[in-house]
DNA sequence: AGAGCGCGGCGTCACCGAAC
DNA sequence: GTTCGGTGACGCCGCGCTCT
């Protein structure tokens, strides 16, 4: 594909404010008024609310590909199995696990354990580096909800709930990264077209004002 | 050699919006 | 109303580079 044809060799600062210059940068460019970013100035709380509002990276660089060709439009994702997207290297996801009796789980009745404390910043006591593989492949699930009585099989429960849920949440956040240095490859590329194309516009300005002008003398 | 720094990547939490 | 996926924010770790 033609944006990956691209070897930018620089190191970015913080993604976040690099892909929120870029998007500002192909604003000015395309005049398009995305509003993307006044950040900067405003405290984290306002920027957080602002920057949680804004599509998801998917849903963006589809809609840039469809008001300008050229522009690659980041796969949805398939059904399980039933291929993945082109350049990630096939992560060993255990699919296996998600096969709960129920197939859902509740958050909010999790058990919260005291490294939980740690959300609100500071110290993150909940450091239990847990292995990408938390739960080998082909476990099977307990048996559902309705069947737990004992308080000791209400938390493992809790505890099987709370490792699959993070284990989903770590491969989520996995793909978004992926989709996010996609999109700012791709903004990126779109920067450079801009650029060229607008420095062809103002030579052709130029051109067409010499000969439009009348000779002075 | 090793201290310091910057960066990229990761895991986790919190939050939001969409889907049901 | 509940569940789930996506994503910003945060902190940590490892790596490479530079400086002393």
């Amino acid at each position: 594909m033609w944006w990956h044809q691209h070897n930018l060799c620089f190191r970015h600062p913080i993604e976040e404010d690099y892909s929120g210059e870029l998007e500002k940068k192909v604003a000015t460019i395309t005049e398009t008024d995305e509003s993307t970013e006044s950040e900067g100035v405003i405290d984290s709380h306002k920027r957080r609310e602002i920057l949680s509002r804004r599509p998801s990276y998917r849903k963006i660089l589809n809609e840039l590909s469809s008001d300008v060709p050229g522009v690659p439009k980041i796969e949805e994702e398939k059904s399980e199995g039933e291929g993945t997207p082109p350049n990630i290297a096939t992560m060993a996801v255990p699919t296996s696990i998600y096969q709960t009796s129920t197939g859902q789980y509740n958050e909010e009745t999790e058990l919260a354990p005291s490294h939980m404390a740690a959300a609100t910043g500071d110290m993150p006591t909940y450091q239990i580096r847990a292995p990408t593989t938390a739960l080998p492949q082909g476990v099977v699930m307990a048996a559902s909800p309705g069947s737990l009585h004992s308080p000791q099989q209400l938390a493992e429960e809790a505890t099987r709930k709370r490792e699959l849920r993070l284990m989903k949440n770590r491969e989520a956040a996995k793909e978004c990264r992926r989709r996010k240095k996609e999109y700012v490859k791709c903004l990126e590329s779109r920067v450079a077209v801009l650029e060229v194309q607008n420095k062809k516009l103002i030579e052709e300005l130029e051109t067409l004002k010499d000969i439009c002008s009348p000779k002075t003398d």
